[in-house]
DNA sequence: GCACATGAAGCAGCCACAAAAAGCG
DNA sequence: CGCGCTTTTTGTGGCTGCTTCATGT
């Protein structure tokens, strides 16, 4: 028997919300986050069955449980029969998914036979997709997809690429498990293909200092899926097919990772596309949409037809980059979710070596500056003599209001 | 709880010009 | 390939105006 809910506290806990950093078990679940828009965005995932305290991120399929971080590590990381263990990467899900199909998408886990409640027949309508999910729902292997991200912040800054680099060196995320993907496009708009990505309050976008990977606080990461049909061009019940036939991994977006995914290339190489051309096929992060308004039509959506590349908007470069002080491209990753590794590369370290690539990774966070650096001494040196007038240069012999050398100021 | 006003905070852009970088023969 | 010259690009700081957010009424 596993760990009761928090809430009720009769029930085994299923379900790990980390917004409210609760244990619920699925009828909890279902009625604390059924009851505003708000509570609907947060973020949920299976509750490891092994320490029934953290978050699931892996499935074993072997021994059937699902685990966190750190019991995966602990499970999996050193012994080479158990690390052979074929697992799957567990997503999160927001929103209110109606029982019928909570028991579709979880047969694996248990069964919910006896939690039907009309009260949620918006139900996989309000199933969102969050930052893990989209790699799964983007870019399933067998149907080919693709994702490219594309890290833009109108013009693709260094400092991004350079967090960028730093999160792939210290973590080899393998997936793109991290994006909320929002679609906020009028009907029958030009380019109701392209779906928009927005994060509302992306400069939450923060590494603690806490773990490596508990860092990757998602939860400011909001983006979802709006208007899934314009997006995709498929119906709902297209896509709770789609669910049909993923099963969990259509809602958790598990796939397996013990095969080389080739749709996380884009992301697991730590291909970036600095700047991505409008098209329309290309899901733009330049225009932002609130999630905050319209019903949140959101699906762990398989997306089965093109290659579409993400954008990332709203990074922005190191004047503010203190606001989220790390990992430009935290909105990559999961809900707070562990990457995970694939078998054969990062993922064979042993608890020394992710312990190694920890502390390394620390101690360069800690080296890490965001103030302003001075390139040239020389120009700075200048730019302090300069005469000014309302803080702006003026030329060598005009007029001016302010004289760095004597102070001087002329209102 | 909502609407509105106010203040604080953050940010981009502007300016001139010397230094650095790039281009060319 | 290296040199010298010319052209182009870059970076520097204080201030303003705008936007966003928080707080109070």
């Amino acid at each position: 028997m596993g760990h009761l809910c928090d809430f009720c506290g009769e029930q085994r806990s299923i379900v790990y919300c980390r917004s409210d950093a609760a244990c619920l078990c699925l009828s909890c679940d279902r009625n604390v986050h059924s009851a505003n828009a708000l509570s609907r965005r947060h973020s949920r995932t299976l509750l490891c069955e092994r320490c029934n305290s953290q978050p699931a991120s892996v499935r074993c399929a072997e021994e059937n449980m699902s685990l966190c971080q750190n019991c995966d590590w602990n499970g999996h990381g050193g012994s080479t029969s158990s690390s052979a263990h074929k697992r799957q990467s567990i997503n999160c899900y927001s929103g209110c998914p109606s029982a019928s199909e909570l028991s579709r998408i979880w047969s694996f886990v248990l069964d919910f036979t006896s939690m039907d409640d009309p009260n949620c027949e918006r139900g996989m309508g309000l199933m969102s997709i969050d930052e893990n999910s989209v790699s799964n729902c983007w870019g399933p292997s067998e149907m080919n997809n693709k994702v490219d991200v594309a890290v833009s912040s109108g013009n693709n800054d260094m400092e991004n690429m350079e967090k960028f680099d730093m999160w792939m060196e210290s973590s080899s995320m393998p997936t793109l498990n991290a994006m909320q993907c929002g679609v906020d496009q009028p009907a029958g708009s030009l380019d109701s293909t392209a779906p928009k990505l927005s994060s509302p309050g992306t400069k939450g976008l923060e590494l603690c200092e806490d773990d490596l990977y508990e860092d990757f606080s998602v939860a400011d990461v909001d983006l979802n899926f709006e208007n899934y049909d314009e997006l995709f061009g498929v119906s709902q019940s297209h896509s709770e097919h789609l669910f049909e036939n993923g099963g969990i991994d259509s809602l958790f977006g598990m796939k397996d990772i013990t095969g080389a995914d080739s749709n996380c290339q884009g992301s697991s190489g730590g291909k970036v596309t600095a700047k991505q051309p409008a098209c329309s096929s290309a899901v733009s992060g330049d225009s932002t949409m609130s999630t905050k308004t319209e019903p949140i039509i959101s699906y762990a959506a398989r997306q089965a037809n093109s290659s579409r590349s993400l954008s990332f908007s709203g990074f922005t470069g190191e004047s503010s980059a203190g606001d989220y002080q790390d990992c430009g491209v935290s909105s990559m990753l999961g809900m707070g979710e562990p990457p995970w590794y694939p078998p054969g590369t990062e993922g064979s370290f042993t608890s020394a070596g992710r312990d190694s690539a920890v502390l390394r990774y620390r101690e360069k966070k800690k080296a890490r500056k965001f103030d302003k650096k001075i390139r040239y001494a020389s120009r700075k040196a200048r730019a302090d003599v300069r005469r000014r007038v309302k803080g702006r240069f003026v030329k060598a012999g005009d007029a001016y209001d302010y004289d760095p050398l004597c102070q001087t100021r002329s209102y």
